[in-house]
DNA sequence: TTAGGGTTAG
């Protein structure tokens, strides 16, 4: 088994400022890759800062600071810089301007990197790539889209990186999921389909879109030795509850000595927290151990939900407390615990206690937890009132999802008209899941009129589905309107929608 | 000397 070795931070930012120093920027760039995530990127970008802004910069220079700024995250040093290339005259130069892009596309200012893509007078395929990478990783897949199409009516032809760029992008939103066929069609007709980074992006575009079989297919003809592309495997059969499969990628990745990366042990956590399978999941822990990766948030985070979601709330608040850096996510990984295994009140406490000491500043997807945790152990009112104080002590629009677990806590109380008014005047369209569950409560307090009314959008919603017939017969017979049932038994063979009768006993 | 794939929360 390869690990990474682990060698001090101190190590790395001595050889790159050597590297740099004798002016071998690009071993630089390398030594920095290397360098470990969480230490050492201040002190190189106080080393650039040091030895760029002081000093007359050529442009190479000026080039590998951006590179630092962007993997740094430093968009305050990057401005500092962008001052810099304006006044030496280098605003045109094709290279700063491309580095200039990502390292603000890097900090989401998105704005920024526009302006700079603009003003480029003369575009190549690396600042078409670099703008259309920074809107694709900025959740603009749509832009990016639109900016690839602006780019193939010009001479500039796209690569395999315009491609990976393009490609990542399609999996943002349905809407533009099935561009990346289109876009797997170039790919062939331009002989990328080797590549491996597009392979990769390939089979994470197609898992996203449910389409396993083209991905496995894309697997399957690849030499399958690159780990990223392994990686993407594991992913995309744990995200298609093929967990199995997934292990047994990963089985095969240890018996050929494959090196294993902090990804590689966040994906495998994942499957098996999917499966449910502690002892396989207490190995790969083994593992993280081994490989000093403990402290990974990723991994962390990975752990935390394998151990939730296998029922060992013990050990997921084991890991949690092991970990000395704690952000939001792994607080909200924590709070979603105690919230599936049936500690809902526990779940509340905890994070009632973080936002009264000010820790952690709560956001949509920890609101969702909450509201769920609610939701699951019948505090209602207490659900009602969380929802409301996203607004008026976090600022937080609420999203979807939050009005979801708000018409769900409503119509659980028994309070349906506030439920439909809450569907009614939300600024989304009431989606197939949230109408099952007004018609679930409308049944549970045998409200007939409200009932039918979300049975028939449920049946236009998803014209296919039995379910909102059998429940709306159900409850036409806990009302005693045995003709209406009757009637939808028709209703269903007029509209085509079969389903065996079992379970319809009421019919009689 | 410019750009790129996969990982964590419901």
């Amino acid at each position: 088994m390869l690990y990474k070795s682990y060698i001090t931070a101190n190590y790395y930012c001595n050889l790159f400022r050597f590297c740099w120093s004798c002016g071998f920027s690009s071993t630089a760039h390398k030594v920095f890759d290397k360098s470990p995530q969480r230490h050492g990127h201040e002190g190189l970008a106080s080393f650039v800062q040091g030895n760029v802004l002081g000093k007359k910069s050529p442009k190479y220079e000026l080039c590998s600071a951006l590179i630092c700024c962007a993997k740094t995250l430093n968009s305050h040093l990057g401005s500092q810089i962008h001052g810099k290339i304006v006044h030496s005259g280098f605003d045109q130069n094709l290279y700063i301007n491309s580095s200039l892009v990502n390292v603000y596309a890097k900090c989401g200012l998105m704005g920024d990197a526009m302006k700079v893509f603009d003003g480029i007078e003369l575009h190549d395929e690396v600042s078409w790539t670099s703008m259309i990478c920074a809107l694709s990783q900025n959740g603009q897949g749509g832009e990016a889209l639109c900016l690839f199409k602006e780019m193939m009516t010009t001479l500039v032809k796209p690569n395999c990186v315009t491609y990976v760029s393009v490609i990542s992008a399609c999996t943002e939103q349905e809407s533009v999921f099935r561009c990346g066929e289109l876009l797997h069609a170039h790919v062939i007709m331009l002989g990328h389909e080797s590549n491996r980074f597009v392979v990769s992006s390939l089979i994470d575009y197609y898992s996203k879109c449910g389409r396993m079989d083209k991905a496995v297919m894309l697997f399957g003809s690849c030499l399958a030795s690159d780990d990223v592309v392994l990686n993407t495997m594991i992913s995309a059969y744990t995200r298609n509850q093929q967990g199995e499969e997934a292990l047994k990628v990963f089985v095969k990745m240890r018996d050929a000595n494959a090196s294993l990366s902090e990804h590689t042990l966040t994906s495998v956590l994942d499957a098996c927290g999917a499966l449910a399978v502690l002892q396989m999941g207490k190995q790969v822990h083994g593992l993280v151990m081994k490989m000093g990766s403990d402290q990974n948030t990723f991994v962390v985070g990975a752990l935390i939900n394998m151990y939730s979601k296998c029922g060992d709330i013990d050990e997921a608040c084991h890991v949690f407390d092991q970990a000395g850096y704690k952000n939001n996510i792994l607080w909200t990984s924590l709070i979603t615990a105690y919230a599936q295994s049936g500690r809902g009140p526990d779940a509340l406490k905890i994070f009632d206690h973080l936002v009264m000491e000010k820790r952690f500043y709560p956001d949509h997807v920890c609101f969702t937890v909450v509201l769920t945790a609610c939701n699951h152990s019948g505090l209602l009112d207490k659900g009602i009132s969380y929802f409301k104080k996203m607004t008026s002590d976090y600022n937080l629009a609420p999203e979807i999802d939050q009005y979801a677990c708000l018409i769900d806590l409503y119509a659980r109380k028994g309070d349906l008209k506030s439920a439909k008014q809450v569907m009614e005047e939300m600024p989304f369209d009431a989606n197939a899941v949230m109408w099952s569950s007004f018609l679930s409560s409308c049944k549970e307090y045998g409200n007939v009129e409200l009932g039918r009314e979300a049975a028939y959008k449920l049946f236009e919603l998803e014209p296919r589905s039995p379910v909102p017939y059998l429940i709306l017969a159900d409850l036409y017979a806990g009302a005693g309107l045995w003709d209406e049932v009757k009637n939808i038994r028709k209703f269903m063979n007029e509209n085509g929608v079969r389903k065996s009768l079992a379970g319809w006993s009421c019919v009689g």
